[in-house]
DNA sequence: GTATCCATGTAAATGGTTACATGATTCG
DNA sequence: CGAATCATGTAACCATTTACATGGATAC
């Protein structure tokens, strides 16, 4: 079997040290709650839980005597699992290793025309703009949460580095847009 | 033979498109100039630029007829080389897909002490810092370039891209600190 | 003469996505 | 009844890193 060192089996834990989850939801969560820094597909979510389950971290609901009527398979976190999820969050964080390929085609810029350049940049800031309002919509949703005593603390500390980078990112790309298009101009 | 219909080949053909290097030098000079949006081992870095002579999309001196003295290979992009990179330049960046470890900590900071969220987050500050301060110190080197008549707008776009985005990372990380420990004080 | 850097390379392992297969349930 | 969604799963592929092997050149 796969040893499975990455990081997907710790959000895992993490989600599962919440409520009980099954393969689908967790991915549900991921693209709602999560997109924005982390992502998991199908490939990596239900081999991992079948490892967890291995390695005595999660327990499952057999697949037959679950609660309505589909194929569910309701994955627990145990006591182990826990402890092996609060382990990892004292070892400090892996420095992330970023891939902009838009940076990359910029760094370029010399190998094309200034209008390509500045298409890919509309886009990218039109894109960052749709996120900040994501993550500021995410926020307003949460403060609702806050509102009937559910403490949100930490995912609204997320969505808060979401506003904080793409706002940033949104900034950049349109001094980028400014500085090319008047280069252009010469 | 492995297609390589990743990026690797296109970073490659920008970098030989400024003048002939060998995978040394490339390997070393992403490290320095571009380390902060993307990185590329030796492992892919080699076998790339062979698939690229392959592909008729560069040259290289073959290994004997070198210029200082040491085993060294040059590679040359050539016109169909410079084809393919424009062509890429034209597509659509992908959208980055991003995994930020200490979100996911800090998503799931309900399983651990405040104090470590907080370790993790000064570290963060600390980097992201140093980061802010690489590029500005990138950035001043590249205008004395300037003054030399060197046109390098699309290098320096990228460092400008860097000091917006880690500033942002650190503001974010200082508010995240404070929400987290008055959060602590309860 | 030895440590460090220059320089090239590869095999194996790891990590991750994609594409596919399957079938039940719900909604219109 | 047909489409969408719920739900699980896997095999193949692709991308990437790691660890290793090799040896010449340079600096001290």
């Amino acid at each position: 079997m796969k040893e499975n060192t990455g990081k997907s089996k710790y959000v895992m834990l993490g989600m599962l040290a919440r409520m009980p989850l099954t393969g689908y939801t967790i991915k549900k969560w991921l693209e709602n709650e999560y997109s924005h820094f982390w992502q998991e597909s199908y490939g990596q979510i239900y081999p991992t839980l079948k490892t967890l389950v291995a390695q005595g971290l999660a327990v499952c609901s057999d697949n037959g005597e679950h609660g309505n009527g589909r194929g569910q398979i309701v994955y627990s976190i145990t006591e182990a699992g826990r402890k092996e999820l609060s382990d990892w969050m004292r070892e400090k964080p892996e420095i992330e290793k970023l891939r902009y390929e838009i940076l990359l085609k910029i760094s370029f810029g010399e190998n094309t025309e200034s209008e390509v350049l500045i298409g890919h940049l509309d886009d990218f800031i039109k894109r960052n703009e749709e996120l900040v309002k994501d993550m500021n919509r995410y926020m307003e949703q949460i403060t609702q949460f806050k509102d009937q005593g559910i403490d949100c603390t930490y995912s609204r500390l997320t969505a808060l580095c979401g506003v904080h980078v793409y706002s940033a990112m949104k900034d950049w790309a349109i001094e980028a847009r400014k500085i090319i298009s008047e280069k252009g101009e010469l």
